[in-house]
DNA sequence: TATATCTATAGTTTAAAGCTATAGTAAGGA
DNA sequence: TCCTTACTATAGCTTTAAACTATAGATATA
């Protein structure tokens, strides 16, 4: 038994259909046929049920494809390791990110090119948590910025930095008049937020749960330049980053703190323990600690 | 790349020379040196540093050698787990235990032939922590009766019962004659203990430093048994898990309970999360575990 | 210098993974 | 019911690459 099967096998499970496998696979349907044939002789057990039209993962089979899928997994993880050990270097960094990324990072972007001029940054938004594991696990991103305090066998995540979260207003609306704002008043407001999966939602609806308030949920937008937007034309009140709100504000609306201890998050940097990540990486990794714990200490 | 090359890469490390190796692999020298040569281009990394008289391994190399230990053990594991579906009913349950198992599973393992007269039960002595590990991990054990209380992602432990420890001496022993007996009477004894390794020894240690005393080591024994003889010889005192000792006295011993708090330990059941298990090595696990709910209950 | 011990190269054999062509099987439409 | 469609399996041939043997090359030890 060899990898190769092991690919066949699951690209078999995951197209449901032999022909097209096979043509996924750049050979030919006798011989993915016979790929399997030989697969489920070697093992002496049936992996697939072949019924009309489509076909059925067995028990065994059910098995040896989670078991598959694992392998093939790691195996590609390690050639991409042994990938970026060769292009030492001249390589790229992925990084996944949160929406208050992009207002620090630049800071520290500009040094960090000055010893790594040749690097390649692509940065990609990671949304929900599911999707923070899954693309280091995946190795899509060498480490990721996120409001999740991972801490498994595989994944160590350090916190960063503390944000609070601020109330954008439109400037006539009768809030702006009141000294302190609670969650009850916002309840009372028709609420824009990110959609499902996105990071600050969780955070913001965790804060209403916590301060015993319902929120009045109208607006379900992906960009949070939308929920400025929704803002100045008076269609609601949004919950923002600190670090974002600072450059969202326009005439037309006002930035207004919430008298709430729930409304605060932690900032993590999380990577996976194990994996090998190249000297730009980790010089990347060590800027970004850096920056933050003279930050902290400048604050206090 | 395939799994082949992944096998002869780590043998050649593991032997330290492409000949040896070779003979290890079954194929001739020339194709292994053949097969290292074709991966070291398909990655485009030296892998090996071909010194004179041995191989060293490049950082790429480690890295990959690592990985492909990694990678072919959960291959492997795979392998066991699909055979052992295969058997089902017929097939092997393998456990790993510490010394007082064998008083009381004999009792479960009557029952537990009614219902699966054709498994093959294999027991093995497990010692030390890094054994509990090693053997779980690589599928050498179905499940282990421990006191690691150990609990990762992959490894799930349940306690099963606590178990006293109890000291044995000669009846012509001093000690025999005072009422209560603590750590510090002990430490002026010759003290007969485990080696290295062994479960009780570390239980047995960690309680001497909990009670502030320092165990006055003379014989270290492989065999429980050796303890018992030597005591019975007036060469020394011994301590015992409480199951263990009422086998283990003679008319020449004494067993006396220490003055402690600290010398009990939980007995685990531990295994893989994920691993499958056949129905069989349910089962017993299921009776294992009915077996110490009912015991406790009994007891109380 | 000779010998032992190892790895690399050259050329050949062989196993198996691939191909094309085609047969077999079940579902769906006329 | 029969024909078409959409699949998978079988048969026989081709090609790839992994293995072999024989031998050359390199380096340390006697």
């Amino acid at each position: 038994m060899d990898l190769r099967q092991l690919r066949y096998f699951t690209t078999t499970v995951q197209e449901k259909n032999f022909s097209k496998a096979a043509k996924m696979l750049h050979i030919s349907q006798p011989s993915l046929s016979n790929a399997i044939m030989k697969l489920e002789n070697e093992v002496s057990l049936q992996l697939l049920e072949r019924n009309t039209r489509g076909l059925e993962l067995t028990e065994a089979g059910g098995l040896f494809y989670a078991r598959s899928v694992d392998l093939l997994r790691r195996f590609d993880n390690m050639q991409v390791e042994l990938k970026e050990m060769k292009d030492v270097g001249s390589g790229t960094v992925s990084i996944g990110s949160i929406e208050s990324f992009k207002f620090w990072f630049p800071k520290i972007i500009r040094n960090f090119k000055i010893n790594y001029p040749n690097i390649h940054i692509k940065i990609s938004e990671i949304l929900g948590e599911e999707k923070v594991f899954d693309s280091l696990n995946r190795y899509n991103v060498h480490f990721t910025i996120t409001n999740q305090p991972i801490n498994n066998d595989e994944i160590l995540s350090t916190p960063l930095y503390k944000e609070k979260f601020m109330l954008l207003i439109h400037k006539d609306d009768e809030l702006n008049e009141k000294e302190s704002i609670t969650f009850q008043d916002i309840a009372k407001k028709e609420l824009i937020i990110s959609t499902t999966g996105f990071q600050t939602r969780d955070d913001i609806l965790r804060a209403f749960k916590d301060e015993n308030a319902i929120p009045n949920i109208l607006y379900e937008i992906e960009r949070l330049e939308t929920a400025c937007s929704l803002v100045e034309e008076g269609l609601g009140v949004t919950i923002l980053p600190e670090s974002y709100i600072k450059s969202a504000a326009t005439p037309n609306t006002a930035i207004r703190s919430i008298d709430s201890n729930f409304l605060e998050r932690t900032v993590y940097l999380a990577f996976l323990k194990d994996r090998y990540l190249s000297p730009a990486v980790c010089k990347l990794v060590e800027d970004i600690h850096c920056f933050f714990r003279w930050d902290v200490r400048n604050d206090t």
